[in-house]
RNA sequence: ACCCGAGUGGUGGAAUUGGUAGACACGCAGGACUUAAAAUCCUGUGGCUAGUAAUAGCUGUACGGGUUCAACUCCCGUCUCGGGUACCA
């Protein structure tokens, strides 16, 4: 009757996806006591050239895990939804005229067909799609929950944001600093007090909100893209070039929301330890979060304008080069007396102390500290602030105090005082003064030629080799420090550093540029003073955008010192050759004051404590990554459900929600950075003075949670049931390119964090393991066109004439040979061509590309349904080689898995095509075979090695034909574990075995160890390491026996030649070694 | 430049914690069936040397060293390819 013809497998596959929607055999319920299993595909960009080859890879893979869940007992969520927000479809809207709506619909109609043709178990009606307004709805009420929620740092979680609004009524922000640290308030205060935020005006009190709000509102540095009239994420510049269209990129400040994922970054980094990714896919995330480890140095400046024209000035009492503590002399007499004062506080020293240290108010205390001659009851070096604790008070005390006070301020010390009665009866009084004091700038600050610069360095051990300092040409005290003879140098510099653009830059990384400002800074360990100078390759974003130049141990420092004809201190002896520096951490340190023979490694620490106990210095951790614009200047897009009053934006009412896209046919940009909505006066304006936003989120928002609507697609009072979400968890398994590695899923897990914090979710990492299959890449084939002729030559003549190398179709090329006539009907162009051939042929050239329509490589996986059907293409690409590795598409052993299939078929058929299977008990060495194989394909499928299972199947099948096998007992268990694989096929077979219920609800049949136990092992015995002969030997045999067995054997004797054996290796059951 | 990953027959690729390198498949060669072809089935197939042959020996996992009774697997160095980052101090 039926043989397993390419005319059947069209019939049974069509039959069997009928059947399969009609019964909703992929329905999935949330309500059920089996256990969960939840595997994810990446959804994928509804792109109108439809699926290739290498589109499937992964949802096999993932749909073999998910079958194979099933008839292991699991309730599986296997869902399928569309990212269909985006770029393209909006580009072919301007280019076409057709509304991105229908577009996308149309392109999702196509990917849908191609999907149902492979036979996937999708539950379709848990299908979402991002550009659905019930959808974003949701995506627009979670951006809505990052607006009112901010991260509180001592926690480590993200909050409320009226939690901080209380914090502010009740303390201010002493305990939560500006996230950004260079934000200051009108005022110029970056901390403020209670009674401060509540004399604020609301406008101000939302400004300053904004600054902590996790989605925020500011103005930022972008990547403006003029061709595309919009703004791009990091990722989506490659080399200053858009990577949509490789369009010119520059960098703009323009007002746009953002999230503030730099907050989460410690717990984006520590939560790769808890999750499944590969090393690789781990790395990137962690080089992209870039943590370093390091000091932030204070560095003094001398006094303007030049160090020259300063002379010999020096403080009165303190001299001033140790004008942060005290000279040595008197240090060392006075330290004892501190130190026993230290011991004995009154007790209104120690309370206020207690208040103070650990940086409670944000800055280093230090009591009992040295000062000149003096010893002052408690100080704060970083801001020059003393404060003194009186007793009470005689006439003599008040005199001596007075001068005392006079000399500090001399040296630009503020004294504050306060009684004992103060401190202890209103302690929150005296720490707000202090606060004041402490916020308001000192008079050294204020450009007398006292500023401070800040550098960040993870190499404080080479502080003695710093020869100079480096500012961002963008860092605020360039303006401050420049000399008047430097002035115009630095304006002539900062012009052009302006006129580069970002291509620029890029092209010309390593150009060596900048300039000298004429200002001067002070090493606080040997008091040199070293040139500071502004060059482009500091970075005004990272760090402190300020760097110390240690040319010695830093390559660029290097160049730079070079360049500049910088002198270059060598503090790491042999290991500097003076050609090229050496960022070695092994050398012992010269040159280097107290730490000269000290290794690099070490020297930190003592570094970083003793820049701690001066005040001048602290430890410091940065990243690389920044927060993450979220505004886009484009149509198809959520819009931000917020509305502008007096220029801030508040949060829609939830009620109102979702804020639907307008619907327009003007999609061009509306110029002056504004999106396509910018043209919708109506929408845009809905009162006097109330605004929308006229931006949409990027697409990385609809992606950044849709795992979750899977749960409970059809809720309309949440996102998602809190049951459901609890039940469903997780993501047990997650499969997508490895494009994705960085933004999306830092955003998917951003999302999950913040959504955990609040109280959402019970899990804060979306992904329980990751797997990143490998690009199928294009096998191209091209034809070689002889210059100025309608002449085609063959691959291996082509050196004789002048040619063009021409992408042909891969579709009329069999193998590399070309087939001529199908070219010249290929494109009218080529309709007259003549072909100069080899051998009567004529073989093409081939390369490895990506596989793209405009290479003419692409294989679409209808042509290969069509010939041999979808469960060998399933079975083939999963043969093709590990899934996590890159392979060119090339169908050459397609006939394998084929011929595998049908001799599947042909076990229970007989020649005739009638079902003929025997209902005896197999044999002992059949049940072997089966549960060898059952055994291998659930290893398999557990490690995601499932080129092997597909090999272990035609090794069953095989043995199995050998043995004449046609037993209901063996077949039955085997079509179950073939079902993920080759699930029509499967099906099919399961119903001529007399099964009226689906294969899918089947159980997968229990491996039995007690059929696998052998009871011999064929031993090979190696000479010397190699393999000379095989024996066969029982498992339980003692040592002793095997040795005795294998000396006696024919052959051993041949190689000892009667000499006794130096050594004789026995590891039981695996091998036997002779060493003579 | 830096950080990962990989390199095994003509090809895609196998090889538990170091324990028979090349499973499985393609391709190729030979054979069976056939008037013939296709399809199917059977046999062989890393390289070299010797032998009519069964077989025996040598060699072999990018290259050069090392550790070990034993290395595709571990360590050091070199080369090539792929991915990531791109002046991140």
């Amino acid at each position: 009757m039926a043989d397993y013809s390419k005319e059947e497998i069209k019939k049974i596959e069509e039959k069997w996806q009928q059947k399969w929607r009609k019964d909703e055999v992929y329905k999935v319920s949330n309500d059920t006591t089996k256990p969960k299993y939840y595997a994810l595909d990446m959804f994928p960009y509804p792109s109108g050239a439809g699926l290739h080859v290498g589109h499937p890879l992964g949802y096999i893979a993932t749909d073999i895990v998910a079958r194979f869940k099933r008839v292991k007992g699991f309730n599986v969520l296997h869902p399928m939804g569309y990212d269909a927000f985006g770029l393209p479809a909006e580009q072919y809207a301007i280019e076409h005229g057709v509304h991105p709506a229908i577009s996308t619909a149309k392109n999702i109609e196509t990917f849908r067909s191609q999907l149902d043709r492979i036979g996937f178990c999708y539950d379709w009606s848990r299908e979402v799609r991002t550009c659905d307004p019930n959808y974003y709805k949701w995506t627009q009420w979670i951006f809505l929950q990052l607006f009112d929620s901010w991260f509180n740092r001592s926690l480590q979680k993200a909050e409320r944001i009226e939690q901080l609004v209380a914090t502010f009524e009740k303390e201010g922000n002493s305990s939560h600093p500006f996230p950004n640290a260079k934000y200051q308030l009108p005022s110029g205060a970056t901390e403020f007090t209670a009674t401060d935020w509540k004399s604020l005006d609301e406008k101000t009190q939302q400004e300053v909100l904004m600054q902590y709000r996790l989605a925020y509102l500011a103005y930022t540095d972008v990547n403006w893209c003029e061709a595309l009239g919009t703004v791009l994420a990091n990722d989506e510049v490659i080399n200053g070039v858009s990577y949509r269209g490789g369009h010119p990129v520059v960098k703009r400040q323009m007002r746009q929301w953002s999230l503030r994922i730099t907050e989460y970054a410690e717990r984006l980094l520590k939560g790769l330890n808890e999750v499944d990714y590969s090393e690789s896919m781990k790395d990137i995330q962690r080089n992209w979060i870039g943590r370093s480890e390091g000091a932030k140095i204070h560095f003094n400046l001398t006094p303007n304008p030049s160090p020259q024209e300063r002379g010999a000035i020096s403080g009165k009492g303190i001299a001033q080069d140790h004008v942060f503590t005290t000279d040595e002399k008197s240090w060392s007499s006075l330290k004892e007396y501190a130190r026993e004062n230290r011991k004995n506080p009154t007790e209104a020293e120690d309370k206020l102390w207690q208040a103070l240290r650990n940086k409670s108010t944000g800055y280093k205390f230090r009591r009992q500290h040295a000062i000149g001659q003096f010893i002052v009851d408690l100080v704060c070096i970083n801001k020059k602030l003393v404060i003194e604790i009186d007793g009470s008070i005689h006439e003599n005390q008040k005199r001596e105090d007075q001068e005392r006070e006079q000399l500090l301020n001399e040296d630009g010390f503020r004294v504050i005082r306060f009684n004992n009665e103060d401190v202890l009866n209103n302690l929150n009084e005296v720490l707000a003064k202090i606060k004041a004091e402490l916020t308001t700038p000192s008079p050294v600050e204020r450009g007398t030629g006292g500023e401070v610069i800040t550098v960040f360095t993870t190499r404080p051990d080479t502080i003695f080799g710093v020869d100079f300092m480096v500012l961002a040409p963008e860092h605020d005290l360039v303006k401050k420090i420049t000399t008047s003879e430097q002035q115009h140098e630095v304006d002539q510099y900062l012009s052009y550093v302006e006129s580069r653009s970002e291509i620029d830059r890029m092209a010309e990384v390593k150009k060596i540029t900048g300039c000298f400002t004429g200002a001067y800074a002070i090493n606080p360990f040997n008091q040199r003073e070293v040139p500071i100078w502004i060059s482009e390759y500091v970075l005004a974003g990272y760090g402190t955008g300020a760097i110390m130049g240690v040319p010695c141990g830093d390559d660029r420092d290097h160049r730079f010192a070079k360049h500049f004809k910088i002198p270059i201190t060598n503090i790491i002896g042999e290991h500097y050759n003076g050609e090229e520096a050496n960022p070695t951490y092994e050398a012992i340190l010269t040159n280097s004051d107290f730490l000269n023979g000290i290794k690099m490694k070490p020297a930190m620490k003592v570094v970083i404590d003793k820049l701690v106990e001066m005040g001048i210095g602290e430890r410091q951790v940065n990243y690389k990554m920044r927060d993450a614009g979220w505004s886009r200047q484009r149509y198809w897009g959520e819009p931000f459900p917020v509305v502008f009053k007096d220029d801030m934006p508040y949060a829609m009412n939830e009620k109102d929600l979702p804020l639907e896209l307008p619907d327009t046919n003007q999609f061009k940009s509306s110029g002056n950075g504004e999106g396509p909505l910018a043209n919708l006066q109506d929408w845009i304006n809905i009162g006097p003075n109330e605004k929308r936003d006229s931006n949409t989120m990027p697409t990385h928002a609809g992606a950044a949670w849709y795992f979750l609507r899977y749960m409970d697609p059809h809720n309309e009072t949440e996102f998602a049931s809190k049951e459901a979400l609890d039940y469903w968890n997780q993501v047990d398994v997650y499969v997508g390119g490895s494009e994705h590695a960085v933004a999306h899923l830092l955003y998917a897990r951003l999302w999950t964090k913040a959504l955990h914090d609040l109280g959402y979710l019970n899990f804060d990492e979306p992904f329980k393991k990751l797997i990143n299959q490998g690009k199928i890449t294009g096998d191209s084939r091209f034809v070689y066109r002889v210059r100025g002729k309608n002449q085609f030559v063959s691959s291996g003549l082509k050196d004789q004439y002048e040619t063009d190398a021409l992408h042909v179709d891969v579709n009329i090329v069999e193998g590399l040979e070309l087939d001529t006539e199908a070219f010249k009907k290929w494109k009218p162009d080529f309709a007259n061509a003549e072909f100069i051939l080899e051998d009567g042929k004529y073989i093409c050239g081939s390369a490895i590309e990506k596989m793209s329509k405009s290479y003419f490589n692409v294989i679409n996986p209808d042509r290969i349904i069509e010939n041999y059907g979808a469960d060998t293409l399933r079975m083939y690409e999963m043969f093709l080689g590990p899934l996590e590795q890159s392979k060119p598409w090339n169908t050459s052993g397609i006939d394998g898995v084929y011929k595998f299939l049908r001799k599947f078929w042909n076990m229970m058929h007989d020649s005739e095509g009638n079902v003929k299977l025997s209902d005896t008990e197999p044999t002992k060495e059949e049940l072997k075979v089966l549960h060898k194989t059952l055994k291998k394909i659930e290893q398999d499928i557990d490690n995601f090695s499932f080129n092997t299972s597909v090999s272990e199947f035609m090794i069953c099948i095989n043995e199995l034909n050998a043995l004449k096998c046609n037993k209901r007992a063996v077949i039955e268990p085997l079509v179950v574990a073939l079902s993920p694989f080759a699930p029509h096929v499967a099906e099919e077979l399961w119903e001529k075995l007399g099964h009226s219920d689906t294969v899918l609800n089947a159980t997968y049949h229990k491996v039995e160890e007690k059929f696998l136990v052998e009871s011999s092992f064929e031993y090979p015995i190696s000479i010397n390491g190699k393999v000379r002969a095989k024996m066969n030997m029982a498992l339980d045999m003692p040592k002793e026996d095997i040795q005795k067995q294998v000396m006696a054997s024919e052959i051993v004797q041949k190689w000892t030649e009667g000499k006794t054996p130096k050594k004789v290796i026995i590891v039981p059951g695996k091998i036997v070694n002779v060493v003579l």
